[in-house]
DNA sequence: GTAGGAACTTGATCCAGATCAGAGATACCC
DNA sequence: GGGTATCTCTGATCTGGATCAAGTTCCTAC
């Protein structure tokens, strides 16, 4: 890999160079990220009319704001390569991370409902983002019952991840949150095209552990102990995974001993 | 109050007596939730559209499932009277609570994503629950933009909310947690038009940790406590909230200088 | 009635993970 | 290039809440 390189793009499996940002205004229709995003399902006559509403701005740089808490809400928006955090600031003054963002993935759901955003959005490298304005997509919507069968549907995703992070907090060690967490991008990437294997976390142990309910000790203790046991190899940003199933058996962390599995009431 | 009484069913505020069971099936357009539910916003006349796809059927009991995991999804559910909980099977058998749905609330968003139920939804009282058939009321909101939005708005809220949620758990102490639910549920009651002082509990000590990510005894040392401090009366279910400031205070737990005084949501 | 079993409370003990503290790395800036 | 801030790692200690263990009260069934 060129040493001079120091963000944390993921690579394309099949294409391991850095993606050039004249193409970032690719339109809907050929933009690889089409079947997780909205245009999935749609016809390329409605992908036309959906991409004739989607604004492209400049890629944003890390630590810039696609929103902040309270800011009125106009438009719904698509990470197109980068990545983006999502947190609330809490009374005393830190933040809680609630989301972090890959390709692909839709950002400001949670402000349909009040009008304003609930929780402010950060750019965590250098990213290229697509823009949603909310009433010309309610309107297509409307009109393009596929598009709106395609909404719900990505509202829909977004409850049921959220209830599968509530039923990791309310309940998993420390361990079994971390390997949920890498399982978990590691899934994305992979989806995305990206190796699934080997890949570079663009937030810091602070912020995972933000995330997660750990303390960022925790975490940096957790790397360390699944790198001694051959589960990863990791150097700050940089994460192989070398051992999935190993990982795997972690999350599903039922006693083993095969046979005294009870179902209590 | 009536020494007979059994349930856990909360009475509003204006007539404290039980509901009677046969004004179940009123349509919408006479409901008293509907400014909490879908008709919000809706004409009279898209009201009795909405109405004539609304299925009622007789009041569920104690322990009866509107749904399992991995059911085909065929329905929303609108808790009509009485509540339900959501909750997932661990791996070793125990559950994890994701949620309570009390009378306006919606279940089953989860479920649209990927056309089957990702949780279990069990009745903890006597319940009257109105299903809402969801390819019809897709086809409705394509013709109806008001119903639409209404839908996204209802997708949205719930997102939102489980971003509260998600923030509670990454970081607050038991006691915050505690205090967060019990005001939680003190002002889903008053919107409702229920006593927000004064409410049974419908689900137990056990549900209650497992929903805050917290061990059954801890839920009920903190009742103790929290009564010793003043600021509840506890008698098993039966919740009285005396200090509404004081556990609000419990929750903003910042450093208490005074001046950074917060507006809570 | 009263027997059995949930659900709840309370006390004692333990431990996973927080917190505190400090020492490298690495990145950033003038 | 050197100085500073940030990030990460690691060790030592502490603690909130889990777990274990009784008891008590309430509810249901007969």
């Amino acid at each position: 890999m060129d040493p001079t390189f120091r963000g944390y793009r993921q690579f394309p499996v099949s294409e391991q160079k850095v993606i050039s940002f004249d193409k970032i205004k690719v339109a809907c229709k050929n933009c690889s990220l089409s079947t997780l995003c909205l245009p999935l399902g749609l016809t390329p006559e409605d992908v036309d009319r959906l991409d004739a509403i989607v604004k492209r701005s400049r890629p944003l740089q890390r630590g810039d704001h696609l929103f902040r808490t309270d800011d009125a809400f106009r438009s719904l928006y698509v990470v197109k390569t980068g990545s983006v955090k999502t947190y609330t600031q809490c009374p005393d003054g830190s933040e809680q991370v609630v989301g972090f963002h890959l390709p692909g993935e839709i950002l400001g759901l949670d402000a349909i409902q009040a009008n304003k955003h609930g929780c402010s959005a950060r750019v965590l490298e250098t990213s290229a983002i697509c823009e949603l304005p909310f009433e010309r997509l309610e309107e297509l919507a409307g009109s393009i019952s596929s598009l709106q069968h395609q909404m719900f549907r990505l509202l829909s995703k977004e409850i049921g991840q959220d209830t599968e992070m509530l039923a990791l907090l309310g309940k998993s060690t420390a361990e079994e949150r971390l390997a949920s967490f890498l399982l978990s991008l590691s899934g994305r990437f992979k989806r995305r095209g990206f190796s699934p294997n080997d890949f570079f976390l663009s937030m810091s142990r602070q912020e995972i552990g933000s995330y997660l309910g750990l303390a960022l000790e925790t975490v940096s203790r957790l790397f360390t102990r699944f790198q001694e046991e051959g589960l990863l190899k990791v150097e700050r940003k940089h994460v192989q995974i070398l051992d999935l199933d190993g990982l795997n058996a972690l999350v599903h962390h039922q006693t083993n001993f095969g046979d005294q599995v009870q179902t209590p009431s």
